[in-house]
DNA sequence: TCCCGATTGTGACTTTTTCCACTATTCTAC
DNA sequence: GTAGAATAGTGGAAAAAGTCACAATCGGGA
């Protein structure tokens, strides 16, 4: 569901990135300057080669012999993810979902920055979620159209998802993380991606044994 | 991150399974009696022959020149995936996340139940998350063992997560769905999936025009 | 200086996944 | 009853993804 086709570099590839990213910043936080793809392929679950190989996509990152130097290999994944900048982010939805979103802090040091919070119900238009002040879904457009808001997260109920989706991609829109489960339909310009933690669970438990 | 080896129907397939599930169950909510899988595979941005393929896995569960009853199809899959049940879920962290994943609604009619809460923090000890009680993580292995737990999810900040899960592990859970950033180790006959919004945001912006 | 162990980057190969296209079947309309 | 349109199921081809294994290179130590 995201993807441009045109681009040599498989989608799958890009994938993978932000969980390079993700534990080559545990290793710098737990003090670590060099590593290798084995040692992060075992934390991954992902084979060394594998990682060698997507890895050299954007380049010879790693010095034989050595490894990776961590700092060297972080700053490579932002830059070639975009994640170097910030991206403003607008939140749809402000029920619990959309707060703990909004309230959670760990999106700041990792690229983005929730910047807007919307909701249509009059008792939550204008309540404090933290910083911000929840805004009318009736001025969302505007202004994410006058911020050029790229991003956004759907965190309203699934019955409301696609009209919130069809507003978001009007104003210009062109990544949506829906939380809502159900699928939208989006121009094929604009990427979405889901997060529906049931789908998540049901995969698990095909394996699970029922012992009931 | 789930799977056992020995079956012979590939993870990449059972992943899907939950999709079908759902959209199915949307197609049923509007009325819907029969559906092909050209109407499917156009919801979901998947091949029709793909979900043919899939679904041939467990039987033919359509009928040439019509295509599938739907109510029929939802029993199976149901099945299949061993959702006819419902699994009773522990949910470890009561902070904003943990909160608002425990006071969803849209678990119960997918085949799961949050039945426990439990954190760490005497300040939320005993605390009322709609219906339950915030129980201290002291007791929570007696409790995932004497009502034999097998699933659950990680709500807690990254630094614990991997100490919860060995808990977890030890005390007989055998499918993770884990919510904080990180990857953490458990042995092979558990299973971990990961929620991160951020990875899928970083996946996204590898392809959005940085126009600042 | 030179050797040895470690590790990358990569071309070739293998495995997995997806797609194609065809047959068989079903339903509807006439 | 028959023709025609629609659609599942499927074997095999094609494409994609993943793995292997090796040459090249690096750093450290004798």
């Amino acid at each position: 569901m995201p993807l441009k086709p045109s681009n040599s570099i498989p989608d799958i590839v890009i994938g993978r990135l932000p969980l390079y990213l993700r534990a080559l910043t545990h290793l710098r936080q737990e003090g670590r300057d060099v590593t290798s793809s084995h040692e992060l392929g075992e934390k991954l679950g992902i084979s060394s080669a594998q990682i060698r190989k997507d890895l050299s996509h954007f380049g010879g990152f790693g010095k034989q012999g050595t490894g990776y130097q961590i700092d060297f290999l972080i700053d490579r994944l932002r830059k070639v993810m975009q994640v170097n900048q910030e991206w403003r982010v607008a939140v749809v939805g402000a029920g619990h979902l959309g707060s703990a979103i909004s309230r959670y802090r760990g999106f700041r040091d990792r690229g983005f920055r929730i910047a807007w919070v919307f909701d249509a119900d009059p008792a939550k238009i204008g309540t404090k979620i933290d910083d911000f002040i929840v805004q009318d879904v009736a001025n969302m457009q505007d202004i994410i159209r006058s911020n050029k808001v790229q991003i956004a997260m759907i965190a309203v109920p699934a019955e409301q998802a696609q009209q919130v989706a069809n507003l978001l991609v009007e104003a210009g829109v062109r990544a949506i993380l829906n939380y809502a489960p159900i699928n939208i339909n989006v121009p094929p310009h604009v990427m979405v991606q889901y997060i529906d933690p049931v789908v998540h669970l049901q995969h698990m438990t095909y394996y699970l044994l029922s012992d009931e």
